[in-house]
DNA sequence: CTAATAAGTGTAAAACTAACAATTATAATT
DNA sequence: AATTATAATTGTTAGTTTTACACTTATTAG
């Protein structure tokens, strides 16, 4: 070890996830009711500590993973929470991350296996520690960057209607918006492309159904919504 | 200890400060030329190692205090860059914080003693490590935070002319803008306050001084710049 | 064939943004 | 005392964007 760094206190670093999922209309979070200790039977984010030979960006795809088995998930650091006493327990410095995925795809096993669910956020229950500070400021983030990065499509499936989107976009910024107004700021982005197929599922006269293609995007790298 | 943190991998972890300043019409940061190990001589971020009995938060000002001698700056957290190589004498992980100063009110004293100098934002020098990336994050935050949220008032005295005011996001945001529609604009935001003190400096004519009224602000708190 | 339902569509007023140049107040100079 | 130089201050118009608002269409279940 070089000299340097030798008397320097450390640190247990940890990641926790708050992961967005949006379903029936509403946002949800994935939420564990602690099945071990510490917190045994309270209201906690997914986490998990840092290993040694890790990034801390791979930590929290490696801990989102293990409750969810799902990989290539559009993740984003929320910032480092840091206080002394944030954990009662010892002290853990915590780097939180926001994930965002499509609702149908997670592992239910694993899901049940760490007693997960999803809860809608106007329902989220007590938290521990300064879980409850982490949900509000990943939402604030998540909002904010929802408006001008096309980071929304990663909650929906690949092929989804205009009423799914705009519902969404509702659903994100809880706020209702027109109907015509939306459709009309959706056409003019050309990398939310129209397909022939048609849905069903909500109406007898069916929608279209849309795709966000990323490299048209990315040639023009505009969003707002 | 508690049990269940025993085995756990622990951390060296430092904060670095980006240190925004603003002078002659110009966007600047305090930047080390170290006089120190390691990478002696190279160009860094002022940085340290968080304590053990110190919220990460408070080492960040604690560090920024170090080489400025400022208490009550405004601060921000970038983000936590967590990469196992990013140092390459040992892993260290790194909480980045912004800073935003008055750049008449910083000791030069303490500022010569750590070898750090102000450079001009398009003339910054190759840095160690991912410190050209937290800069480029640092900066990008803080166009972005400064376009909704009234922060660059820190970067300027108490009383300041508007003339002073455009330049300074004319330097944050790196582009020109028209002086009638800048001032109609600022004339909307009744917490910027024009005083009946006149500045002389630049002009025979002399300008008004404003003043940024945070109370005022506090009670309807839009912003857009 | 009727009823029910969600999907889909256009227009006009209002608000905001962007582009543009002359006048004013003062101190230094002649 | 008059002239000059300089930054500060001030409005208008055209263009663009945003908002408000309601009917028609396609389809299937009954």
């Amino acid at each position: 070890m070089n000299q340097y760094y030798k008397k320097r206190a450390k640190f247990h670093v940890a990641v926790d996830c708050i992961i967005f999922g949006f379903d029936e209309g509403e946002l949800k979070l994935l939420l564990l009711q602690r099945n071990f200790q510490p917190a045994k039977g309270q209201w906690s984010l997914m986490g998990g500590f840092a290993e040694e030979e890790e990034n801390i960006d791979d930590s929290a795809k490696r801990v989102l993973n293990e409750l969810t088995g799902l990989d290539n998930v559009y993740m984003k650091q929320v910032g480092t929470f840091g206080n002394i006493d944030r954990d009662p327990g010892e002290r853990v410095i915590s780097v939180v991350y926001y994930a965002l995925i499509k609702i149908n795809e997670y592992d239910r096993e694993l899901v049940n296996k760490h007693n997960a669910h999803w809860v809608k956020m106007d329902e989220i229950p007590p938290l521990i520690f300064d879980h409850p500070l982490m949900v509000k400021q990943a939402l604030e983030l998540m909002q904010r960057q929802s408006s001008y990065e096309p980071i929304g499509f990663n909650l929906l499936p690949p092929l989804f209607t205009l009423t799914q989107l705009q519902t969404l976009y509702e659903a994100i910024n809880a706020e209702k918006m027109d109907k015509r107004n939306f459709r009309k700021k959706v056409a003019t982005m050309d990398f939310i492309e129209k397909t022939e197929n048609i849905d069903k599922t909500n109406s007898r006269r069916g929608a279209y159904l849309y795709k966000f293609n990323n490299k048209v995007y990315k040639k023009d790298p505009k969003f707002n919504l």
